[in-house]
DNA sequence: ATGAAAGCGCTAACAG
DNA sequence: CTGTTAGCGCTTTCAT
């Protein structure tokens, strides 16, 4: 390969308007300390030459390498990718991230990190000895994990933890798990349901105790209770059989469910329709995630909707913004979620007899 | 933000190994003219310090950048990502390309461009002077636009270009859509049928004749007409409902049907629904694609998968080993696909008389 | 408000 | 086989 070099570069930007390299490193960049007339020429100068810097170059002189790094699980990834059910949190994020890292003019690189690793630091130490990200995306469950928040705290680089509180550093955000949970709990209490079970997710993930945390709170604001309500899943498929069949094979079997996810609701739906029951006329459920899978069942699900594209641009955001201010934003930003209704709720017990 | 410094550099190791820069290079790269004994001592260096070269010094000074762009089209992928309908296309070019380049050291970067416009070059030769990648992946339909095939000739770069034959320069890859078209033409000719319809992609794309020309050649073996068998579609719902009226509509209408996307096969299972034809007992249906829709229909669809990851990876591999060798490959490379049987293909009539 | 000089981490080119 | 020198394109000092 012939040794290739930048075609145009801030030399001929310099000579081309008759200024120093400073003088473009300046119009570049902040813009700061130079006359408008100076500016404007230099301006167009670099439109004429169609002069675009190098972020290789930039990064050396000590700027920054327009890089964020989302960091995913890897396992979990990969497994998705290859069961190629439709679950759609990379293309979310990509489509949240890269198109508002595209407007400030930096690139989102993808990572897949292992959690159960006694090698994450290394993982990270290389990729950042490679790159040089100004700042980092994490996601759930590495937003937690103690040695990977540690690592990125020492770097003293802006990092976003997605679906964390944020204790030990970076910057918490939030898709509001919770709210999101009592949200579906309520519209299934409005609706005249009054016996609600609940699939909870992986307690390797924060967000699942959330979820609970808000159904509870509805539940309980409605005066109800909620023994033997509760599941326990792990985001599989399998789990979601599991604890499904826990919660309709009781003697008062709850006439709602709400999972956790997709897979797990797609599972109880397989579960109730072997137990001879119909969605929604016997059981009414609502699912989280709203992953493409919910259109396509019989019938389609009602789910709240996680909204990964808007946290992902969210998380861009924050980190160029903090990169500028230095200091990160005081309260949790949450994103918030909604509820897409189609067909697997229908009207309670309560609201029958009215 | 602190002016932030590589933790370790060539240097740390080189003083750890007391060696010159110039030996440690070597061994970080090709490690010829490299004795034994010191390659050894300095790898025992950079792995005692964690050492891990900087992409972007790299890059400066003349050699690699171990950047890999992956360009498709901006109006498609973001219309699938706002649609979550599961198109997973993205996923599996990550899930190939992006693995594939870790096991090299490098990083895929996700680029999207618009092939309707004007500015498509400005587009790139910003990208390019940006990144300055050492190779170019290009979907369809990028693969056949001549601006960007000109542009990257011009440029020196390994590219591939995927689902294309590969004229005016760059690496061709093909996915063999003629084959797969032939081969599920086949399948279905095996099982009984003796007329069957074809639905046809977008012109855009140089894959959509060959997936006819291969359904065409089928036919054509087994001495069949095709008049008024094919129908055309352009990938979207909307045309595969108005292409499988038109061939269902028929007088005597075709007893199996391949269309050219799964969009369009699940259209086709609707069209069939509404006029009281069942799958697979009144008319047979083969996809391509093999997105994860396929499992939530019903039935399920046999399908031609698209091997998106196999081709991905490929991909990179041809850029990697082209960047080394200098020279592309002498033929066209084909990454040949599978047919999924699952519920949508009965018996023929053929096969239904014997 | 502008310019000049130094250096980021690495490799190509050239010596030895 | 190994070391030295120069320079990639840019930004940060530091002058003016």
């Amino acid at each position: 390969m012939a040794r290739r070099r930048q075609a145009v570069t801030i030399k001929h930007v310099a000579a081309d308007a008759n200024v120093s390299l400073q003088t473009v490193s300046r119009v570049i960049n902040d813009g700061s300390n130079v006359r408008p007339e100076m500016k404007s020429r230099v301006q167009a100068s670099i439109d004429k030459l169609g002069y675009v810097p190098s972020i290789a170059a930039q990064r050396m002189s000590g700027s920054r390498s327009y890089l964020i790094l989302a960091i995913n699980d890897r396992e979990r990834t990969i497994a998705d990718w290859r069961a190629r059910q439709g679950t759609d949190w990379v293309d979310q994020m990509l489509f949240g991230g890269m198109l508002k890292c595209a407007e400030y003019g930096y690139r989102l690189i993808f990572e897949l990190v292992d959690t159960h690793n006694d090698h994450v630091e290394r993982e990270l130490q290389a990729a950042f000895a490679a790159l040089q990200p100004d700042g980092v995306i994490l996601t759930p469950p590495h937003s937690d994990n103690p040695q990977i928040v540690r690592f990125l705290s020492e770097q003293h680089i802006p990092f976003v933890r997605i679906g964390s509180l944020g204790d030990g550093g970076g910057i918490p955000l939030s898709m509001d798990d919770e709210g999101s949970a009592r949200m579906a709990t309520q519209y299934l209490l409005d609706k005249g349901h009054r016996s609600i079970g609940f699939i909870a997710g992986s307690a390797e993930y924060s967000l699942s105790e959330w979820r609970v945390a808000g159904w509870r709170g509805a539940m309980a604001g409605a005066g109800l209770p909620t023994d033997g309500l509760l599941a326990a899943g792990d985001f599989s498929y399998g789990s979601g059989e599991r604890a499904a069949r826990l919660l309709l094979d009781r003697e008062s079997r709850p006439t709602a469910i709400v999972a956790s996810n997709d897979q797990m609701a797609l599972a109880t739906l397989e579960t109730a329709r072997e137990l001879g029951l119909v969605v929604p006329d016997d059981l009414s459920l609502i699912s989280f995630d709203n992953t493409p899978l919910v259109h396509f069942t019989q019938p389609p699900l009602t789910a709240v909707d996680q909204p990964i594209a808007a946290t992902a641009s969210k998380a861009v955001e924050l980190i160029i913004a903090m990169q500028k201010s230095e200091k990160a934003p005081d309260a949790l930003t949450v994103v918030s979620a909604d509820l897409v209704e189609r067909g697997s709720v229908a009207a309670g017990p309560a609201q029958l007899h009215d």
